[in-house]
RNA sequence: GGUGAAUUGGCAGAGUGGUCGAAUGCGGUAGUCUUGAAAACUAUUGUACCGUGAGGUACCGGGGGUUCGAAUCCCUCAUUCACCGCCA
């Protein structure tokens, strides 16, 4: 969420760096200063009100106590007015506020100045491109083939016991699964990130602190009797745990981890997309989060994004680094590089990391700051990044490594998974 | 799930209708003293918002109510603790 003084002072540069998203702002922006105003002047009035009942008040708590009643009394009657007013004026004040905040949530973070104007994925900046893996055998398979030859994923058991997008994951393909949460966890460990194991499901505020709410609803799951919701990844309760927190200078750098399934319905998707581990409902993920001063935070996102490409390279699997276009980059995001690996055998590449800066925008709604050298409260800024998402990895690993006698697995793994080969 | 007790500033803890944004202690910060440190002493010490400023407003778990006036009374929700029940 914007400050809404930032967008007083800087209206049209941000305006112009919106439309990088094709978002235009000017109509927003220029209700929302007439909202402020509003508000501003209403919340004045309510305040020499307030600040004359409350003398009044003060007033005949002294009569009463010197015995003066009578007096006491008359000087009651010159509240009533008062009285009236400020509920007026408090429900105006509210109204205007909450208007306010509503249309704040409706505006998305300003760009980086770095994010390359466009309308699509396809608009994305290539930062660096790996080959695609040559060397695969004449009628190699997709992973879905794979999984089902080798026994290593049970799509239609999936869907049997629950639906589309949860599959089973059985024997090799289960120990494949543990293996590679397991290297993902001790590679954030070595490099300095505390291990979390956060709840699998968070309430409402958690939602709207990190910014799934109110903008996609749709996509997580909800359970209603108890009104909270699945995560849709760790983002939101390891970012959560620092929401109205007011930090010290000497607390950064703030390096968690956390592997947790993430729950996502994914309405609306159909095609080849969703064919075999491309996208599910429910999916492992581990997750690293930063919590930063602003002025460190870029170099801090180059940092996690050379980490989570040694991962890919540690795996040997061929990658390609995309910052994302306006038109791609999420709701929340001011910059954003998204990791692909290749997938042989469907010939494309999958996304399976998202690295981003939120700076202020999640801090904002999630009242998280840090005590400056002035012992001023400011905002800090957060990052995360998928470090990684299991299932494409897993597709990737499968389809680039086939041979015709089975699958190898990466080195780096082999003494996680017990077995060189499937 | 049932019954009871509780929820106050960074922490501990007072305050049951009026001058309480809130005693006191600890902690923090600054100063005095000291060669330096400790101790002692003195001062200071929450957050947000409005206002150029003086100043003002709001906040004692959340929300609502009673009242001229609420940390204090009432309703409601949440959380914590204790005991009982159930249970991985």
């Amino acid at each position: 969420m914007l400050e809404i003084n930032r967008i007083k002072a800087e209206k049209s540069e941000l305006i112009e760096r919106l439309k990088v998203r094709n978002f235009d702002a000017t109509t927003i922006f220029n209700d929302l200063l007439t909202l402020d105003e509003k508000w501003r002047e209403t919340k004045t009035e309510l305040d020499k009100i307030s600040a004359e009942s409350n003398k009044i008040a003060k007033e005949i708590g002294m009569l009463f106590g010197q015995g003066k009643v009578e007096e006491a009394n008359k000087a009651k009657d010159k509240t009533a007015n008062l009285k009236e007013k400020s509920k007026t004026l408090t429900q105006q004040v509210n109204e205007l506020a909450n208007l306010i905040t509503q249309k704040l949530y409706e505006i998305p973070n300003i760009p980086h100045p770095s994010v390359p104007a466009g309308n699509s994925d396809e608009d994305n900046e290539i930062v660096f491109e790996d080959a695609p893996k040559q060397n695969l055998p004449k009628n190699a398979l997709p992973h879905w083939e794979l999984a089902k030859t080798y026994n290593l994923i049970d799509f239609e058991l999936g869907v049997k016991v629950t639906g589309a997008g949860f599959p089973f994951y059985i024997g090799k393909g289960a120990r494949l699964q543990r293996a590679l949460i397991n290297f993902f966890l001790d590679e954030a460990r070595d490099a300095g990130y505390k291990e979390i194991i956060p709840p699998f499901v968070v309430n409402e505020a958690s939602g709207y602190g990190t910014g799934q709410l109110p903008d996609k609803e749709g996509q997580m799951y909800h359970c209603q009797v108890d009104d909270l919701y699945l995560i849709p990844t760790a983002e939101v309760p390891l970012t959560n745990m620092f929401r109205d927190v007011i930090l010290k200078n000497e607390d950064f750098p703030i390096k968690i981890t956390g592997y947790t399934p993430c729950f996502r319905r994914e309405a609306g998707s159909y095609g080849k997309h969703v064919r075999g581990l491309n996208r599910l409902h429910q999916f492992d993920k581990v997750e690293i989060v930063r919590v930063e001063h602003p002025n460190d935070s870029y170099g801090v996102l180059d940092e996690m994004v050379a980490y989570v490409e040694s991962l890919l390279k540690k795996l040997e699997l061929p990658y390609r680094k995309l910052r994302l276009c306006g038109g791609d980059i999420g709701f929340t995001s001011a910059l954003t590089y998204d990791l692909e690996v290749y997938s042989a055998a469907q010939e494309r590449w999958l996304e399976v990391s998202s690295i981003s800066n939120f700076e202020t925008f999640q801090a904002n709604r999630l009242k998280l700051r840090f005590k400056d050298e002035n012992k001023k409260n400011r905002l800090a800024h957060t990052l995360n990044g998928s470090a990684l998402a299991l299932p494409r990895i897993l597709a990737s690993i499968l389809e680039n490594n086939q041979t015709e006698k089975g699958i190898n697995i990466p080195k780096v793994l082999i003494p996680y998974t017990g077995f060189d080969k499937i």
